[in-house]
DNA sequence: CTTAGGG
DNA sequence: CCCTAAG
């Protein structure tokens, strides 16, 4: 298998990220982990020991990925006339991403909280083959109704030996989308991971019990010993990143695979692109026509030795720091003549049975806050400085050997993540001019976008301009967290909940927050007739499943009763713990 | 800067 | 989602 590595870094919050791509070839892209997806990982790594269970769960997903079809059922917009990629490539990103982005764990505590949790069944595994599980409301065993059935989620569930179907409508409950994975073993360890917000299942029996796994064996500690703790496997990481990350892509055949190692935060991550990932793609693929930021930024710094190709090349090749190894010699890599003392990289693609030589595609920025971007440039003298520094190195030297024990180095002097967090938050404030920042660096360590690809569209306004407009779904996760941001912090203390409950998604600002809420408050009070005529479409958009809404409700009802009796905790303890169903602080990071 | 509300 | 007015 080839493949090679290359490295990334920007800067998120303040705090030096660093992925490490793996590109498997005979595949498409080089895929840097969002920010989103890194932040998602490194709070479950924060709770647990992890690294195992996410290195094997990436194992399995890879496993049956063959099988999928495509998670999202999203159609696959690309057409011929995006780059000659092939639409493997595309696809099987997506197939990974879909599978991972249910990978997050959290927030199935506010699904089956008030809701889903009943008393009655306790006790009594489901039987699933006897017939469509468990009566309630539901909508038949077919996977094919939009509205997930929770009432799958009540009580016990055993998953043990439910059959795929029954195992789609359960994870359809559980992560509010279908899938169209086949393996069981995956399916009952997403579920499962999903009901108790955590990755710490079983590989062997799989019975929930109000959001907490009741382990039925002596499992696989064994697994854990490997690993041990955080700090060990970093160093193992750190040390042996080349090893390590070859091993882990030859243990999962030759799928793409996009691992990171985030040396900051002691973590190894593998990372695929999550669903916000994909669709980000397809949506790069699908808007090639250079936004006009692009142009803007290109006309920058770049040269204009490629102004006569098409925006979308320029885009693909905008890379900087990216520094094939060695094993580019195994000739898919091939790097161009430099041009204008610019070094095109680009692989050998096959398409039609011709070798052709594409240039890699990576990801570009997408910053919507480009302010920010200065913002976070200004780093705190002391603290940053290094580190700005060492940033501008690696995007500049392409050749050299940035290490990574440099790269950890750095990133070790760096505190925990909780202060790293704050200092983030800090830093937005903080005005030292460490001037390292010509834009042409700064695009690449924009800690907004970059990862988060564009769905940007640019929509005519009235007054002659024409303004870029982003739009990214919402995740049911991300809806997950919302709700329960507000159910703690309570509605209108937006940006609290977006640093405390939000800090994952560096995309969603605020008045997102806010938005969303509203919107959420729209759909939650208008309500869900029994049957939408809204089935007219496939997947326009998941529906918000039902007991969000209802929460969403209860929430806004009860917010709207205590308007803000008074300030402090006391409130917002009374809140959460009121009606909505506490949210339970699971992730000591946070507060 | 943060919220709220309109578009 | 964006923009803007208001605290």
């Amino acid at each position: 298998m080839f493949l090679f590595l290359s490295y990334v870094s920007w800067i998120f919050h303040g705090k030096i990220v660093v992925y490490k791509l793996v590109r498997v070839d005979g595949n498409g892209q080089l895929v840097p982990a969002t920010d989103d997806e890194l932040m998602e990982v490194e709070g479950l790594m924060e709770n647990e020991k992890h690294e195992t269970h996410i290195v094997a769960d990436t194992g399995q997903a890879l496993g049956c990925i063959s099988n999928e079809v495509s998670s999202s059922g999203m159609p696959q917009l690309e057409s011929s006339e995006g780059l000659s990629q092939s639409e493997n490539t595309e696809a099987d990103t997506e197939k990974l991403s879909a599978q991972l982005e249910g990978t997050v764990p959290f927030g199935a505590q506010s699904l089956t909280d008030d809701h889903a949790t009943q008393p009655g069944s306790v006790g009594e595994c489901l039987k699933p083959l006897d017939g469509p599980i468990q009566g309630g409301s539901s909508t038949s065993a077919g996977c094919i109704s939009s509205t997930p059935d929770f009432s799958k989620l009540k009580g016990e569930i055993c998953l043990d030996n439910l059959s795929i179907k029954e195992l789609h409508e359960v994870f359809k409950a559980t992560f509010g989308r279908e899938t169209t994975v086949k393996d069981k073993l995956w399916l009952k360890r997403r579920i499962a991971m999903g009901l108790t917000n955590s990755c710490d299942v079983s590989t062997t029996t799989f019975v929930i019990k109000d959001n907490k796994l009741v382990k039925k064996d002596n499992e696989d500690s064994a697994n854990n010993v490997n690993l041990a703790t955080g700090k060990e496997f970093q160093a193992v990481a750190v040390e042996f990143n080349g090893d390590l990350l070859n091993s882990l892509s030859s243990q999962i055949d030759e799928h793409q695979t996009v691992s990171a190692v985030r040396s900051g935060n002691n973590v190894v991550e593998n990372n695929f692109a999550n669903e916000d990932l994909a669709a980000d793609q397809r949506a790069a693929k699908r808007v090639r026509k250079p936004t006009k930021r692009y142009i803007e930024e290109l006309s920058e710094a770049e040269s204009k030795e490629y102004s006569g190709n098409s925006g979308r090349l320029l885009a693909s090749t905008k890379n900087i720091g990216i520094r094939p190894l060695p094993s580019e010699s195994h000739g898919r890599l091939a790097r161009n003549a430099p041009l204008e003392g610019r070094t095109v990289i680009t692989r050998l693609d096959s398409l039609g049975g011709f070798g052709i030589q594409v240039p890699c595609v990576y990801r570009v920025r997408r910053s919507r806050p480009r302010k920010n971007v200065t913002a976070l440039l200004k780093f705190h003298p002391s603290g940053m400085s290094m580190t700005a520094t060492f940033i501008k190195r690696g995007l500049d030297v392409h050749g050299s050997q940035m290490g990574n024990e440099s790269m950890s180095k750095v990133l070790e002097a760096k505190s925990s993540p909780e202060q790293t967090h704050q200092f983030a938050a800090e830093s937005n404030k903080e005005k030292s001019s460490t001037n390292l920042g010509h834009n042409m660096e700064l695009k690449y360590v924009d800690p907004s976008g970059d990862t988060s690809d564009d769905n940007v569209v640019t929509v005519p306004t009235a007054k002659g301009g024409i303004r870029r407009k982003h739009h990214r779904a919402w995740t049911l996760s991300e809806v997950m967290k919302l709700v329960e941001g507000v159910s703690k912090y309570g509605a209108g203390r937006w940006s609290e909940i977006k640093r405390l409950a939000f800090a994952s998604y560096s995309y969603r600002t605020s008045v997102d927050l806010k938005d969303k809420w509203r919107n959420l408050l729209k759909a939650s009070f208008a309500q869900t007739p029994v049957n939408q005529v809204a089935s007219s479409r496939k997947h326009p958009s998941m529906p918000i499943p039902a007991p969000i809404l209802l929460r969403v409700r209860e929430l806004a009802e009860m917010q709207a009763q205590v308007p803000s009796p008074n300030l402090g905790a006391s409130k917002l303890l009374a809140c959460g713990g009121g009606g909505g169903g506490s949210v339970n602080e699971t992730r000591p990071g946070y507060l």
